[in-house]
DNA sequence: ATCCTACAATAGACAATGTCTAAGTCAAGC
DNA sequence: GCTTGACTTAGACATTGTCTATTGTAGGAT
């Protein structure tokens, strides 16, 4: 994750501790962490950290393209730093965890021109659903 | 609809003024409005139905599989009574609009057995992303 | 090494969406 | 036409996210 950090700089990011625990937190694969729960991190490493950051923070890493947004469910956006490795996700509908997974196929080219109503299709996302091995003995 | 509201009476549902104002507003082909948009529409054709109403249709029409929720944005849900045709969605990066899009080929055979993590896999959705005719013109 | 300044962080108000509760109302069976 | 339990209501509350005015600071300039 250093990598992300050197990256960030390179872009005249300016480096502060808050967003240095924030690319921290966000390290890892399977990683799909809530804002909250970001900020939960970030406050066990650095107690001042204040929410407002660390939404901004996710924000910018969003738009710089190093992290990827998620919204698998009806509740909070998830944020998934596997940003540069296209994949698909695979959400358990009773707990809500969540795995990468990458499908064979190719689904644009699985969409005829007569379905495309005149849009401009740029991109697909692909969300499978099930109960997780937990979820399925209970 | 009134389809609807028979099998929903047969299913043992009170018939009131206020389910059948949502179930109408529900009507039609590429309809997916939110919870606030049902409820404005709602009002107008019985002022003085409540939000709580609304909401509480809503989610008896989902849990009944007679409509769809559809969380296509980090914005509110949508509602979508296609339920009984298997479908996915197209959606404008731009203004939001959707269309429903029947896309060839079978994702669910996608998903290799080593991608499924122990998953009990049910069901998949995708979702394509671009510009709307109107949106590629501006 | 210290100073400057633009960029970043903070606290907390505000906004949007959704959920819950207590009390009143009414559809449908008797 | 009663009765009753399901339905509706208003509004408080909860969660998630955004904005603003103020304070702090990273990193270049001196």
């Amino acid at each position: 994750m250093s990598d992300l950090l050197e990256r960030l700089r390179g872009r005249g990011w300016r480096m502060t501790a808050q967003r240095r625990v924030v690319a921290e937190v966000l390290d890892g694969e399977h990683v799909h962490l809530t804002a909250d729960e970001v900020h939960a991190r970030a406050v066990a490493k650095l107690p001042e950290i204040s929410r407002a950051t660390v939404y901004n923070t996710l924000g910018e890493l969003v738009s710089l393209g190093e992290v990827l947004e998620v919204a698998t469910d009806r509740r909070a956006k998830r944020y998934d730093p596997n940003a540069h490795r296209p994949h698909h996700h695979l959400v358990c509908a009773q707990c809500g965890s969540i795995r990468d997974v990458h499908p064979t196929g190719n689904p644009l080219a699985d969409l005829p021109d007569s379905e495309r109503f005149g849009f401009t299709v740029s991109d697909v996302e692909v969300t499978y659903r099930g109960l997780c091995p937990n979820c399925t003995a209970a």
